[in-house]
DNA sequence: GACAATCTGTACCGATCTGTTAACCCTGTC
DNA sequence: GACAGGGTTAACAGATCGGTACAGATTGTC
């Protein structure tokens, strides 16, 4: 009953910051749209930054969950797989929700190093890249972790282009450049 | 007299901004910071929005200015001056002042694509894009907008990852992959 | 030295920020 | 029907937000 509730607004918080930005989300926007008063929020919720955290795990685990399944489902091969991770991409930047990553965005408004917001925006990287990089190896790539950083790279950089200027259409820029290194780098 | 007061305002808001965040930084702050009382601001200013707009001309224009002239004197063909691109990236990451990319972070704390912030963060890219793709046309690509589409992608992943995890060191995986996609799209 | 322009500091406006307090309202249990 | 737990509304505290008003200081020009 009550982790349901907290699940909840842990849920709808994280459409309201994706949508609106961290700073400038209120509190009082999140009781509103989450439908939780603001004395339920903060029984659940030491603060603000408390609450935004366990909107980046929730969206981290989301995400991966989302993205490593979607690449499985599309592919069969590993290779195959590393391809699709930006046929993935596509299919989220064409969402008309789509913001572009919450992490960079979160890493942007906290940018102090020790900012544990900061912090759980590098791990989320983190945990991409190693994945990619267990793909890459299975490939059969020799150099599976630089491999995976190139490919993160474009993946990065398609999502950046597709909020300035360049739309969906990123995703396949960065899925032509991935081909061409990932040909390069199997032997 | 006066257009010199304001560009130091402006100047010296560029460095706050990119320092603290658009949201998180007040305009007593500015005011503080620069040494401008906020009644000179407000006079140069109508609004913070008109005060952001114009430190991200300054911006643009500057860093414009200084990465390509830095690819200018780091190389002599433009096949080595878009490789040259990287290394003046590890030079800017490695400042202490580093804070990823400006206009990256005012789209993201103004995200809605009409907001002029967001355009002008969209018309930076395009420049960018502009000046690559006439070095690859230089180079001798055969679809010079492509390859500066993909050599993009590599800069904005890598001025991504210095800020998440990889530090200074994206550059040169930025480098080594840019020098693969360059080989293969080069007849 | 009068004048206009431009700067300054300071105080203020109403709104909004994070976070708290208090009184009440359900609902299930004994 | 007493009672406890988790929920609600609503008002509030203290700070800060963007932006303005006003009086005085500084400046260059005639």
């Amino acid at each position: 009953m009550q982790q349901t509730k907290r699940d909840e607004l842990v849920r709808k918080a994280l459409d309201t910051f994706y949508r609106n930005g961290f700073h400038a989300t209120g509190m009082d926007m999140i009781a509103s749209e989450t439908g939780v008063s603001k004395t339920s929020i903060y029984k659940h919720f030491r603060t603000k930054e408390d609450l935004i955290l366990a909107v980046l795990r929730l969206r981290d685990e989301n995400f991966r969950n989302w993205l490593f399944r979607r690449m499985d489902d599309l592919a069969s091969t590993p290779q195959d797989q590393l391809l699709a991770m930006f046929d993935a991409l596509e299919e989220w930047f064409r969402q008309d929700t789509y913001r572009g990553c919450m992490f960079i965005k979160a890493s942007a408004e906290y940018q102090e190093l020790d900012d544990p917001i900061h912090a759980q925006s590098t791990e989320h990287k983190r945990l991409l890249q190693d994945h990619v990089a267990n793909l890459c190896k299975q490939a059969g790539a020799p150099a599976p972790q630089d491999l995976a950083r190139h490919l993160l790279l474009l993946k990065e950089g398609a999502i950046i282009m597709a909020v300035l200027g360049r739309g969906p259409a990123a995703a396949q820029d960065a899925k032509t450049a991935a081909h061409t290194l990932i040909d390069a780098a199997l032997p």
